[in-house]
DNA sequence: CTAGGGTTAG
């Protein structure tokens, strides 16, 4: 019969997700007039939905006489494979007042996928309160969706209870129980349940592996894939194989990155785009960016997360221009961008002071791509306009943003006044900031130094009591070295190390020719009360110089020195450490928790603000 | 003909 025929064409088109060849299917379809017939209509749904062509499936839906449950199924489906489960559940009410509807078993596990896709534990709480006195109570496809609802909102404990209930527990439900464990931290749990499964695949390492590296237990999660490795014989997936590239990039270790690099050459998976816009990443972020460049330059296809991906790395690393034209070429291939790709963008040019630029990509965004700026956008529009002294406007912009500046936001305007030593808004910011309470402790040698240069020291004592009332405490600052396989790491003031006196013997040598060529030690950033000299040895010990004279010390001559630090390097550690490179002719790469400074010949890629 | 688990950029 024809229309079984046509059923099973749409059946293969699915799973193959061919969009053109169900195209032409529905227009044969339609010539025999069969597009009301039986199933067909509800499978065409399905299809378009799993073709991700979401306009064709909502068409024909509209479109439809009767509509029934499987037709509202599939419609849902086809909202969450779109990424657009928000609408999934705003269409809802509808299935009642046009249809005469009630949600079924199907319907509501498709709702609380949805739930999970937005993370709405409280909608998703009403859907389970619903589901447990529905008839189809016991459902146990419902059940594993809401195991993973629970899951994704950071709930496990109300997920392992709806587990508990399930009668006969699938890979499914183990694997959406152990992503959720694992994704929140409770690794023992994660592993522990991970090993009971009956029959593993490789979908329940992925999920164990990847939720491990999403909530940062690096070391645990490296093991697992060890295991992986040596247990699941030889086999081995694209999915698992990006969370570990992702996971190098996490921990900033470029030899285990490129370690994994080859493992994926030699499996063959070098051209998956996930793989390779992960690869990029993490050669970016481990501080060399040629080699992120190499892989970007080397792939054949590249989506928007591979050009972003390429454009932030090369942002951060303070090639604006560069960044700049990469967008250029990205549009000329025709790919859209998101808006990631113009955080990045707006980030470029607030490092090079492109300020008209950067405005007009804020606008850009907005008016010919439809996407609302976002917190982070703003917070970026406001770093640019402080970076160049456009400080009233900047000011204005914190206070008229749709979104309620936070204690990072007003820092760094007030230390953008600070820099072009403007006392006049300083001043007003700093009371606002001040009046927040705030908790970081940078924000406190901001405030102080502030009132200082103003002479305010009613005010300069208010904030050091402020700082004693709110216990505010500095994280200890250390500094990572890799040479080779190995790996260092120093703390600030450390003198435990076996190389102490080299290190200091070389740091002390260095200061010397750094004096005569004119530095002074900048001292302002240090908080305790103490003579200068002693302010000075202070910083002497800042473990960025430690990891820089280990560096000088042990690496192979003339090779880049790349450190990442915990804190933001301090402003007298950017002086010395621009005197250093020039000193010993060697390119140094700092990575601290904002961004990348490159030291060479005398000056640092941010420009010295950052 | 419809439902449930894993990947990349900030």
């Amino acid at each position: 019969m024809l229309c079984s025929h046509y059923l099973y064409q749409l059946i293969a088109c699915s799973k193959r997700q061919t969009q053109s060849q169900g195209k032409k299917i529905h227009a044969q379809i339609i010539r025999f007039g069969l597009e009301c017939y039986g199933p067909l209509p509800n499978t065409l749904i399905d299809m378009y939905g799993k073709c991700g062509l979401l306009d064709h499936a909502l068409q024909v839906f509209d479109e439809m006489l009767h509509r029934d449950y499987i037709s509202w199924a599939s419609v849902l489906t086809a909202y969450n494979r779109a990424g657009l489960s928000d609408k999934a559940i705003a269409i809802i009410p509808k299935m009642w007042l046009l249809d005469g509807l009630r949600p079924d078993h199907f319907v509501v596990a498709s709702l609380v996928k949805a739930c999970a896709n937005v993370g709405s534990v409280r909608l998703g709480k009403q859907l389970h309160a619903r589901f447990v006195v529905s008839p189809f109570f016991d459902d146990d496809v419902v059940k594993s969706s809401l195991v993973d609802m629970y899951s994704k909102c950071g709930v496990p404990g109300d997920a392992r209870l709806v587990f508990n209930s399930i009668g006969s527990k699938n890979l499914i439900s183990w694997t959406a129980m152990i992503s959720g464990y694992a994704r929140s931290g409770r690794t023992m749990d994660a592993i522990e349940l991970f090993w009971r499964i009956p029959e593993k695949n490789l979908l329940s390492w992925s999920a164990l592996i990847s939720g491990l590296v999403q909530s940062g237990q690096m070391n645990d999660a490296f093991n697992m894939f060890m295991d992986m490795r040596r247990d699941g014989g030889d086999q081995v997936d694209p999915f698992i194989l990006s969370s570990i590239v992702g996971a190098c990039a996490n921990i900033t270790t470029l030899e285990l990155g490129k370690q994994v690099h080859s493992l994926v050459i030699v499996l063959g998976f070098e051209d998956n785009l996930f793989i390779a816009n992960a690869l990029v990443d993490m050669y970016a972020k481990c501080c060399d960016i040629l080699a992120a460049k190499d892989v970007f330059s080397n792939m054949s296809h590249r989506d928007v997360v591979s050009w972003t991906s390429i454009i932030v790395g090369t942002a951060q690393h303070g090639q604006a221009e560069e960044a700049l034209s990469l967008y250029e070429e990205m549009k000329l291939a025709g790919i859209k961008p998101n808006e990631v790709t113009f955080l990045g963008l707006i980030y470029a040019c607030s490092h090079v002071g492109l300020v008209s630029e950067g405005r007009h990509f804020f606008d850009s965004m907005q008016e010919d791509y439809g996407i609302r700026p976002s917190l982070q956008h703003y917070t970026c529009l406001l770093d640019l306009l402080s970076r160049s002294a456009h400080l009233d406007e900047a000011e204005n912009l914190l206070n008229t943003m749709p979104y309620e500046p936070d204690e990072a936001a007003w820092a760094a305007l007030l230390s953008a006044c600070k820099q072009h030593k403007c006392t006049r808004v300083g001043k007003r910011v700093a009371d606002h900031l001040l009046s927040l309470s705030p908790k970081d402790p940078s924000t406190y040698i901001l405030l102080s130094n502030t009132y200082a240069t103003a002479a305010m020291w009613g005010s300069v004592s208010r904030v050091r009591k402020l700082m004693s009332v709110m216990e505010v405490k500095k994280e200890p600052g250390y500094s990572s070295i890799e040479l080779g396989k190995e790996s260092q790491v120093f703390y600030s003031g450390e003198v435990s190390h076996p190389m102490k006196d080299q290190l200091c013997n070389l740091l002390e040598e260095l200061d010397k020719e750094m004096r005569r060529r004119g530095y002074v030690p900048d001292i302002s950033s240090v908080l305790h009360e103490l003579e200068q000299h002693e302010k000075e040895r202070l910083l002497f010990w800042h473990s960025e110089r430690l990891a820089v004279a280990y560096g000088l010390l042990k690496s192979v001559p003339g090779t880049v020195i790349r450190v990442v630090k915990n804190l933001r390097i301090c402003r007298d550690c950017h002086v010395v450490l621009k005197f250093i490179c020039s000193i010993v002719r060697r390119e140094i790469v700092v990575r601290d928790v904002s961004r990348f400074h490159h030291f060479k010949d005398g000056k640092c890629s941010c420009g010295d603000f950052w």
